[in-house]
DNA sequence: ATGTCTTTGTGAACGCGTGCACAAAGATGG
DNA sequence: CCATCTTTGTGCACGCGTTCACAAAGACAT
């Protein structure tokens, strides 16, 4: 998921798919829901079920962790959030920073999953200096200079990026040359980052044009945009402005 | 990605793969931003470099298009913004409703990858009678009460659901049964949907718990949780209050 | 202790996605 | 008009991920 320079192998990190990994957070949601209501063991049927994934696709997941489950019973609940936790680097502490605390950076600010997953809110940073101080969430919001120094003070090596498209990259160089080596991207960029570094990316817009898709193929395909054909490749040296065939607006999300 | 019955055989949809699909939005991205720079083509190679892909996984993905490709030249930078904007279905207007304007709620009201993108916010509706009234990204919040008369309305397809993931079931079958077909979901919750109702969702906690496996797997494995076993699987029938071994917060996010 | 029954763990087959490498196509210059 | 050069479009092979189906393992009753 890299986007820099990172064409990782996928399943590399000692034999876990990293499909896997992506599923483990999903078991481990429907885990914990089990816990809390103290139910003891849970069938790889019944998992499955919960998690919304296929009970065959369960067992091999958890078989590369190891075999944790009991044969004719099932797996021990409390016993399996804690080797998935584990396995996850869920039981030691996070410290994260959120750097652009827009409405999408409040909105991380104060999202619940992250403390209740060993994830901590270490510092929210943007570039307004009127936001400096400004108490998001119960944590007063700083200036994009000490950036750095909180990195480093804090040991963060996750950091979360919520700022405009233009801000992106300059902010994820300054995160890398820091020290952080895992970022969250939430602006719509492609972010070039060294090798070594982690980048997920989130974006909005691309799942409802997901969506869009299927729905256009759900509504059926005559109605679409006339029968007409669409207007011939035209070869030319340069477009020129012969009138914008596309009336898709060329508006960068911000 | 859909959750619920819908075990689709991916690729299905008139021969476009789905990941190929899922790449498009990050084409159409990188093409919009040549667009506004005026340059009139582009070669795979450089496009590839924008979307962070590989070239020819980017010219098999046009492929599956059409050939829209000029044979040593490349590709006509605004007849492929049209060309994929058709494809993804983003040349017509898809009224949105966005359920549960809290923090993330707001955020999304105020996202401006939606508008520039065909996506219109039709209506935000919650579920707190104090909010009704308020305006969010300048559109006057509306109580869940009306939720089926205005998508019935304004023909609405799309529904994002931001609410806590206790209502998120519900609301997504009143969505579902008012008419709505695709729901992105944002609540950390698994939604059991009919045939033909397409779910993507997106996860905030989810990717920060699969950047942590990462992360602590570059730390190095010697120092996770001290080097004693983990306690054993202790076959147990009932697995009784004997002290929760797994230091996680059995918390759930809201 | 033995048999039955449930559920795990996994071998094997299959299909999708990716990337290489090259032939076909067309532009461009002489 | 022909040669050369660039870039597309794709056949092919490989590897990851998914799913089936079943043998091994253990609980539980008798």
């Amino acid at each position: 998921m890299a986007t820099g320079r990172a064409h990782r192998p996928a399943t590399r990190s000692r034999g876990i798919p990293e499909a896997t990994v992506a599923r483990l957070p999903l078991y481990l949601r429907a885990l914990t829901a089990l816990s809390e209501r103290s139910v003891p063991t849970v069938s790889s049927e019944e998992l499955a079920a919960a998690a919304g994934v296929n009970s065959a696709k369960l067992r091999k997941d958890f078989s590369y962790l190891g075999s944790y489950g009991t044969r004719g019973v099932g797996y021990d609940v409390e016993y399996l959030v804690y080797q998935i936790s584990r396995e996850l680097g869920l039981t030691q502490d996070w410290p994260v920073v959120i750097v652009g605390i827009g409405n999408l950076g409040a909105a991380l600010a104060n999202y619940g999953g992250f403390a209740s997953r060993g994830f901590r809110v270490a510092a929210l940073i943007d570039a307004d200096p009127s936001m400096a101080g400004k108490p998001v969430a119960g944590i007063p919001v700083q200036h994009t200079d000490e950036l750095e120094a909180i990195i480093r003070n804090d040991g963060v090596s996750i950091g979360v990026i919520a700022t405009p498209a233009g801000a992106a990259q300059q902010v994820c160089d300054r995160l890398v040359a820091a020290g952080v080596t895992s970022i969250l991207n939430f602006a719509p960029t492609v972010l070039s980052v060294p090798d070594g570094v982690d980048v997920r990316k989130v974006d909005l817009s691309i799942e409802l044009q997901i969506l869009a898709f299927h729905e256009q193929r759900k509504a059926g395909e005559e109605a679409t945009s006339g029968g007409a054909a669409p207007p011939p490749p035209a070869v030319r040296t340069r477009p020129a402005d012969d009138g914008p065939d596309g009336e898709v607006p060329a508006v960068m999300p911000a």
